[in-house]
DNA sequence: ACAACGGATGAAAGCGTATTCATACTAAGA
DNA sequence: TCTTAGTATGAATACGCTTTCATCCGTTGT
C-alpha cells in the first residue's frame, strides 16, 4: 500500500516531475507547452508522453505569479436578480473564446459590497466587471487607480476611466413612450425600482420628456426593488388612488410581470384597461401569459462587446477603443399595450 | 510626470514594499497579517500604517502558491437554466461566511464539457461544485482521484467519491402523483426533459410507481430540454393525439410553464380541463398567472448543506461527514390540480 | 578549414507569500 | 550574577511556473 500517496494530501505532479520523467529540464517542459516550436520534435513528444503519464497540468497559480497575469475576471453581480443571471451567463459564454475565467463576487448586500471590492484587488485578476446597478462609484474608482481595467456593465455612468457597456436607457424608454403616444394614451404611471440606480433615473428621464413633449402626464411610483413582488406591490398601491392610469411604464420587465399580474387580480384586463409596458428583454416577456411588449435588450451583443473592450483593454494597455459603448434596444411589440385612437 | 508609474503596468505593491517602509522584515510584515499576536504592538502598528498608506492587499496568488490552497472553488454550471442560476445564486451566498470565492465553469455545450473539466485541475481549487444535470460521470471521477473534494448538487449519482447533495426527486414525485391520484384523476402524461438527465429518469419513476399503484395510466412524452419553449412544443404534440389526459406532470417548472401556456392557447382551462404539476419550485411558480402546484426544493438549505459539506471535506481530509445529503422537497398545493372526485 | 552565426538546452532568477530555522534578546529562576 | 527558557525577529527557503542568460551544439559562408 502506497501509504505516501494515501495519506498525504495530494501533491501535485508538476513540471518538474515531468521533467525528470522526460529526462530534460523543466524549462522545456514549460517550452515544450508554451511554445512548442522551440522544442524539438522527439524531445517535445518525450515531454507529452511523461506529462500524459503522470497526469500532469500546468498549475496555474504558478504560472499567474511568473505571468504577473491570471486570466481571470471579476465579476460583480447580483446572483439574485433575474436580469443579472442572464448577463451573467452571456459573459460566461464570451469569455471563454478568450480563454478567461470569471471569479464572481455576490453583491446582494449592499454592506457586503466594502468587503466585496476590497478583497477583489487580492486576488490580481486580470479585469473587473461590475455588472450590478448599486455599486458605489468610489469603489470602482479605488479599482481603476490600482491599475485594474474595469468594465461597468449596464451602466452609463461616465465613471472615470471605467469602461462601459450597455444601453441607451433613455432612447429605450422615449421610444416606448412614443409608443404609447401614437397610440393615444393620455395618462401614465412610471412604477420605478429603485430611486438611486443610474438605470432607473436615466430609464424615467426617456419616459418623462417624451411623454411630456405629447402633453401627457407622467406620476413616478417607487416600487423599491426591481421584482415581481415589488410590481404586485405597486398595483396595489395604485389600486388605492382615485383613478387608474391609462398606462403603466414598468422600469423593468420583473416589475411589469408584477404589475400586470397585480391588475389582473383587480379584475382589469391587460391591455384592454390598462396598458403595460416593461424593459429588459427578459424570456419571460415573450411568454403567452405577458406577452409584454418592452424593450429587449441585446444581451449576448452587450456581453460580447463588454467582454471584447475589456480584454482589449487588458491585453493592451494603451487601448484607443472607446471606452464608453452605447447599443440600442429593440422595440419589442407585444400584446400589452392596445390602440386607443 | 512621474511616467515610471504611468507606463509601466502597475507593478503593485507587495510585502516587500511594506517591510521597506516600516522597516521591518518582510516575514513580519506576513506575521503581522497572519498571526498579530506574533509580532509587537509597536511594530505592528508600523505595518499596518505603511500598508494602508501604500494601499497593499495581500497577493491572493502569492499566497496559494506558498499555502497549497486557494480558497476557490470551481463550480460547472449551465448558466442559460433557470434552476441552476438560482443554484449558482444560493451557492455563491452561502461561500462567502466561508471565506471561499467561486470559479465560474460555464457548461452550456457538451462537448466543450471536456475542455471543461481538464481546466478546472489547473486552478488548483480546493474544491469543485458540479451544479449540472448532464455531466459525464468520468470526468467527474477523474477530479476525484486527483484528490480534489466534489461535491455533486442536485445529482443523486452515487458516483465514486464524490459527495451529493440533492432532493429525494423520486419521493417528490411520488407526493406529486399521490396529491393527483388522491384528487381523483385517472389518466396523466408525463412530460420528460432529457431522458440522459439522471433526475429525469428518478422523477419519470416516482410518479409512474404511485401512479401504477392506483391503477393509473402514465405515458411519457419526451420534451427534450427543460424549457419554456420545449413544454410549449409538449403541449402541441400532447394535442396531436386522440384524447387529452386528465393531468399533465412535467419534469420541471420551466416545462410546466410551457405546457400550461400551451395549453391555454388551445382553449384549454388549467386546472378545470386538465390539471398541471411541475418540479423545482422556481419563483415564477407562486406567480399569479400561473400558482403552480408543485415541489419546492428548499434551495436555501441545499446550498447550505452542500458548501457545508464540501467545505468539511476541504479543511478536514479524513472527514467523516455522510457524502450523501438528500432532502426532501415541499409540496406546494396551488391551483392547478382539479379535484376530480 | 575556420570563424561566425543561430538554434536547442539547462541553470538560475524572479513572481509574492508563508514558514522554518537560526539568532538576538528579554525575563525569570536559582 | 549566571543560566535557562521563551519570545521577537530577520534570513533563507519553498511553492510552480516563465523567461533570461549562458552554454553547447551543428551549419553555413568564406
Amino acid at each position: 500500500m502506497k501509504d505516501d500517496e494515501a495519506i498525504h494530501r495530494h501533491r501535485s505532479v508538476t513540471s518538474v516531475d515531468v521533467a525528470r520523467a522526460a529526462r530534460v529540464s523543466q524549462a522545456t517542459v514549460s517550452r515544450a507547452f508554451n511554445s512548442p516550436s522551440r522544442v524539438t520534435p522527439d524531445k517535445r513528444e518525450r515531454v507529452y508522453e511523461s506529462a500524459s503519464e503522470l497526469g500532469y497540468v500546468p498549475n496555474a497559480i504558478g504560472r499567474s505569479l511568473s505571468l504577473q497575469s491570471s486570466r481571470i475576471i471579476a465579476v460583480v453581480v447580483p446572483a439574485a436578480s433575474e436580469y443579472y443571471q442572464h448577463a451573467l451567463g452571456a459573459l460566461a459564454r464570451h469569455v471563454i473564446p478568450k480563454d478567461y475565467q470569471l471569479l464572481l463576487f455576490e453583491s446582494f448586500e449592499a454592506e457586503h459590497l466594502e468587503v466585496v471590492f476590497t478583497s477583489i484587488p487580492r486576488y490580481h485578476v486580470d479585469g473587473v466587471i461590475v455588472a450590478s446597478s448599486l455599486v458605489p462609484v468610489v469603489e470602482v474608482q479605488s479599482l481603476v487607480t490600482r491599475g485594474l481595467p474595469v468594465l461597468m456593465f449596464n451602466q452609463e455612468v461616465d465613471s472615470g476611466d471605467a469602461a462601459s457597456v450597455s444601453i441607451d436607457n433613455e432612447a429605450g424608454m422615449r421610444q416606448l413612450a412614443g409608443h404609447l403616444v401614437e397610440t393615444g394614451h393620455r395618462s401614465v404611471c412610471f412604477v420605478g425600482g429603485m430611486r438611486a440606480a443610474g438605470t432607473d433615473r436615466a430609464r424615467y428621464r426617456g419616459a418623462c420628456e417624451r411623454l411630456a413633449e405629447a402633453g401627457v402626464a407622467c406620476r413616478y411610483l417607487l416600487a423599491g426593488a426591481y421584482t415581481y413582488e415589488a410590481g404586485l406591490a405597486a398595483a396595489e398601491r395604485m389600486a388605492e388612488r382615485d383613478e387608474w392610469p391609462e398606462a403603466v411604464m414598468a422600469a423593468s420587465d420583473a416589475l411589469a410581470f408584477g404589475v400586470m399580474d397585480g391588475l389582473r387580480e383587480r379584475g382589469l384586463a391587460v391591455p384592454d384597461d390598462i396598458s403595460v409596458t416593461g424593459f429588459d428583454g427578459l424570456p419571460q416577456a415573450a411568454w403567452n401569459s405577458y406577452r409584454l411588449t418592452t424593450i429587449e435588450q441585446p444581451m449576448d451583443d452587450l456581453a460580447r462587446l463588454g467582454v471584447e473592450t475589456l480584454v482589449d483593454r487588458i491585453e493592451n494597455s494603451h487601448s484607443t477603443a472607446a471606452g464608453h459603448r452605447r447599443l440600442t434596444g429593440r422595440l419589442a411589440m407585444r400584446d400589452t399595450v392596445a390602440d386607443r385612437r
